[in-house]
DNA sequence: CACAATTATGAGCAATTATTCAGTTCGCGC
DNA sequence: GCGCGAACTGAATAATTGCTCATAATTGTG
């Protein structure tokens, strides 16, 4: 029940093409069984059995619960990022409410995935140490890239670009995640551009 | 582990003192302990330990884990509409600015108390049918009621109310929430202000 | 004081869970 | 097709937890 676990590090360097296969059935399994049960209710035992492998197997490749969750979050939040950056390719648009559109959509899309398993992760991330680092850094990331943005963009008026940025990630990771993971259904694009409105509003308003 | 406990309800009126202050002992150790350990980790045992009862005299009065974070979160949500209503005695400011203000500082002050507890009780609503129910209710009452509060206010220029007051109503709480339960300490004043000059914005720009 | 109702006790049960490990099977180089 | 390490197996274990129940203590009442 401890967070700080010594290893998280997978047990075994795979060497054969099975085990390979194995590591990915389990995350995938665990992904299932964490948004289906929550982390608490999703045993171990379950993931294997879905997994379709043995309890000892799934234990050579993860030393612990946690670390299943945890390589689980490593990989979405590595998505969010290449997803990001895949956008960003073609260079960002130059109007402000255009690049905020940029940013929300693909916040969006990167929860429309499995907003249950994505619950669970930030759920559990004040619990597990490596979780709480991992996010951490990565938010501090984001809030500086935003952060330089906004203090490039003309449009933008602010008066601390770093107070800004915190609300603006904030505001965009924990709106869509509650708009998306909520039980009933809800109109995505409409609240995509009175999000957008909001945020754009608020930055390019005189201090 | 299932939420759907047939039970929720005290299962023994209380006729003496004595009983009366048993159960808010229950509770108050219950509040710290699911602070410090979770829900998961908050075993009933351990409440039992830090309210100096027996663990036989908690399960005279709750009949379920379950329904001792229900009867937290219900005297929660009471005392955020205590708050609101005792703020609003005196009328409401003329500006949009100072009503958002008014309604901002008493989220925040609600959620000064215990931002640990706070968090717990969020994540846990979605498992329990008990407290989905309940906060559900509660929100939906929040919007009905910034949703009139936005018709009737000049000031006010927004498309569709009902969204706007959805968008704000989840803004105000998971920001709020996000922001007083960080680890790091925050500039409360600060964000106060960026957020209300957010919302407020939002809410009196030009559709 | 006596008696009944209310409240408190806590050892222990049944169920669940994460994790281990001794043994088996598989796959690949020779 | 042989041998050896990699990969897999799953019954067993130790620990934990929610909760019960038979019993005891306390309180109010006539």
């Amino acid at each position: 029940m401890t967070s700080d676990k010594r290893r998280l590090q997978p047990r075994k360097q795979p060497r054969q093409v099975r085990a390979e296969l194995t590591r990915q059935r389990i995350l995938t399994a665990a992904a299932h069984v964490f948004a289906e049960h929550g982390y608490a209710a999703g045993t171990t035992n379950r993931i294997a059995e879905r997994a379709r492998i043995s309890i000892g197997s799934l234990y050579q490749y993860y030393p612990n619960k946690d670390a299943i969750l945890v390589e689980l979050v490593a990989r979405h939040l590595d998505a969010g990022v290449a997803a990001l950056a895949r956008r960003e390719e073609n260079g960002l648009p130059d109007s402000l409410e255009e690049i905020v559109r940029l940013y929300v959509r693909t916040a969006i899309e990167n929860h429309l995935d499995d907003p249950q398993l994505l619950r669970v992760m930030i759920e559990h991330a004040p619990r597990s140490l490596a979780l709480l680092e991992k996010v951490a850094r990565f938010e501090q990331e984001r809030v500086a890239y935003m952060r330089e943005l906004f203090d490039r963009h003309p449009e933008v008026r602010v008066g601390d670009s770093e107070t800004a940025a915190r609300l603006v990630v904030s505001t965009v990771e924990l709106v869509v995640h509650q708009l998306t993971a909520a039980p009933d259904p809800i109109d995505i694009p409409r609240f995509e551009n009175e999000l957008v409105a909001m945020l754009t509003r608020y930055l390019s308003a005189a201090g």
